[in-house]
DNA sequence: TACGTACACTGTACAATGTACGTAGTTGAT
DNA sequence: ATCAACTACGTACATTGTACAGTGTACGTA
């Protein structure tokens, strides 16, 4: 990756941007346009979703709309940083968001995180989005908006409910993450879990004393050769999830409201 | 990123690497090496440290130890990716891990979470490091031997144990993740959080109706405007960390023996 | 002593990336 | 008819990982 950050960076733009708030200049002269930021972005996702973030370049994107590599800057004058938070704010906003019915909180904080989830197996490029300083355009806000409603009448602080929010939601990108990588690599590698698996467990074998590490060679080795990545990462799901619920509980418990 | 990804892989060498095995051939024939693995790996480390993982290139990594890039690959036969495998086993390795003394379980899951966000905190870059397939190596083993003993006596089973254990790192790297960007993003933007929120919130006061999303605007003013990102992040592992603890106690509690 | 083999080391070259810059063409308002 | 504002794009550059081919070195063998 060269050192190629700058693109002229402005977020008061980039905001505009993710609101579609033709803000900018006036709107008439010159030739009319050929494309709109949305099929860029559109094209964009598209590429991510079928073959990953990183076959997201300026120039197989200029191509997916017909254009030259260059002109992806008259409608994304930000660059590919830009770019990708218009893509992140895109598919948070075409998200469903069902209301709750009569759910009670376990199974609303429950749907929050299978929500997030789906969205992350739909869209793994997702995992890298960053947390810190996100593209607030109107799907970021709305998602943040509904989650943040999960957790209506449960007696909680503001700052408790953010916490909660944040401790849900990193939960999930965490097991997001493993379930892609594991999902990944097979392909990536041209090598399955078990030939992988296997390689390792045939050097292990000469190399390291299981009386050294008894739990590691145990527990380690059940893991590893027993099932592919996927299913652990699916494992690790259900098991956290569960986890996630009950230490939220205790916290409820404390607030009678509920 | 150009798609440079070859470099000959090959599992069965990597791991030998890791162990600092001479399976290589014979050891006398041709010039005496003129460096070791080890300065290569430390080199890296150090920059990694410093400048952070993009700055570790071929070349960063051979004028750091005086060698031209080329050489590189005559100690790190995988290239980078091999390169970067052996830095993740490298600072596990080094790491610190106390007895357990007296300490009650809680107590020993909470010091496996420190741990980690210390090691986090001093290595940002093992953020990005897979947990898929990672490099078996010495530094990994150990440390994985160490954190699963941290349950011993519990009565859980081989499986909870490592699900358990999967479940508090996840939630540790979730969290760092989102330490490090709230650390990196004032220097690589040139903008303090403040700034950035002024700008944010000058923008969508003019956009975005508070009433449409009353949670949104109330919560997410009070998070963005009172602190920075460092502080939140702060918050968001002590109230991650009571959380997960509360949810394994109630997983605990059912096995009497603890 | 001479030689060959196995290694260490390095320079060159290439494809891919994001994007700065400059140019050319197009349109509606004046 | 003119021009400002706009779209569109070709070229060029720095940076990346690493394949490849070559040069030199030191030890074991003759």
């Amino acid at each position: 990756m060269p050192p190629n950050k700058p693109a002229t960076p402005d977020p008061a733009r980039t905001l505009s941007l993710l609101w579609r708030h033709s803000l900018e200049p006036s709107r008439t002269r010159g030739p009319r346009p050929s494309l709109t930021v949305d099929r860029v972005v559109e094209a964009a996702i598209t590429i991510a979703d079928e073959q990953g973030l990183d076959a997201v370049t300026v120039r197989s994107v200029a191509q997916a709309v017909g254009a030259s590599p260059m002109s992806v800057y008259t409608y994304v004058p930000g660059g590919k940083t830009e770019l990708i938070e218009l893509m992140i704010d895109a598919v948070y906003l075409r998200a469903d968001r069902p209301a709750w019915g009569g759910l009670r909180w376990r199974e609303r904080v429950k749907a929050v995180a299978d929500q997030n989830r789906a969205l992350y197996a739909a869209h793994p490029w997702l995992i890298h989005a960053s947390t810190s300083r996100p593209p607030l355009g109107p799907g970021v806000i709305t998602k943040y908006e509904y989650e943040l409603s999960a957790f209506d009448g449960l007696g909680l602080s503001d700052v408790d409910v953010d916490a909660a929010l944040t401790f849900v939601l990193g939960f999930v990108q965490a097991n997001a993450r493993s379930a892609a990588e594991a999902a990944a690599l097979p392909e990536a590698t041209a090598m399955t879990d078990a030939a992988w698996w296997e390689a390792q467990a045939e050097v292990l074998g000469r190399v390291v004393d299981p009386k050294t590490f008894p739990r590691a060679t145990r527990i380690g080795e059940a893991a590893g050769a027993a099932q592919g990545g996927a299913y652990q990462a699916d494992a690790a799901y259900r098991f956290g999830m569960d986890r996630v619920l009950d230490g939220l509980d205790r916290l409820v418990e404390r607030k009678p409201k509920a």
